[in-house]
DNA sequence: GTTATTGTAACAAGAGGGGTTACAATAACA
DNA sequence: TGTTATTGTAACCCCTCTTGTTACAATAAC
């Protein structure tokens, strides 16, 4: 059990954006080339973060742009956006526990609140970090890495 | 991406074990009966949990029980038990950045951080809930249920 | 020696991740 | 209008992981 990499590949978009936008086109290309993986998985993330209005693709012309401020993008929504979570829950309960053992009856009103206040804890974390925090932090990186 | 049932099931198992030590005697048939899964399955649950030092388990004879007090268990070490993360780290990331580019350069310095920061805050949320908890809440629950 | 049980091996089906080729649809431009 | 660059998708591929299953040797108790 993994987040995919879908999740730090998107990241690694959004600094591309916000770094060559101008400068370059965004194309599926030019972001494979600086990511290292398959133009058509860049396409399909782009269609999923598009979907959910975080970024926008130009068809035919191509490249790709933000749609809101880099401080209004929270890693939530960029997670939410790439890593479909079955039912919005991030455990997966066993199915049938048995109703008639006492255990089995309880297992899953007791457990169901605590599951959501650890996946709650994460994605508290999650929201707190915004893109230009990203981008802030990378500047700062750059900055420090290139005159020495 | 999803956390497999096999950490529900865990403290079903535990739960289990808890709720009727000395009157039952604890076997992956048993267990089967009440979580509904395959015995094997469960056996393989109790293999990890034991391999973590958290239960005993009988060969021959038979049973399961706890290794520690349920207070000193907490669902942190449930889930490292039975949630084996590749390199201990929650989120998988894109193994060839290019490093001739500025962003994909810095990607992993500038990121792994904030991952860590995020699986911490996961983690933190999972080591403040022990198995006493749960078996409180299950009391709880069971008591409340039964004379309505 | 018989019985119940654990520990494992071996296998299978299904889902999901990540990759690849191919191509129609689209938009810009000569 | 024809050409070109690009996106959006379909159709595959292989691999790993999850879950389930049968089978059986090793073990312990009686």
């Amino acid at each position: 059990m993994q987040v995919s990499s879908r999740f730090t590949i998107a990241i690694h978009i959004f600094s591309c954006i916000k770094t060559f936008e101008g400068e370059y086109k965004i194309t599926s290309d030019f972001l494979s080339s600086s990511i290292q993986v398959n133009p058509v998985i860049i396409r399909k993330l782009l269609g999923q973060l598009k979907e959910a209005g975080l970024i926008e693709v130009k068809r035919g012309s191509g490249g790709a742009s933000l749609a809101k401020e880099p401080g209004e993008i929270t890693l939530l929504d960029v997670f939410n956006a790439v890593e479909s979570l079955d039912g919005g829950k991030l455990f997966h309960f066993h199915e049938n526990p048995n109703p008639d053992c006492p255990v089995g009856r309880s297992i899953h009103p007791v457990l169901d609140g605590r599951l959501e206040q650890i996946q709650r804890a994460m994605e508290k974390e999650m929201q707190s970090i915004t893109l230009e925090d990203i981008f802030n932090d990378t500047n700062k990186y750059l900055e420090q890495t290139s005159h020495s």
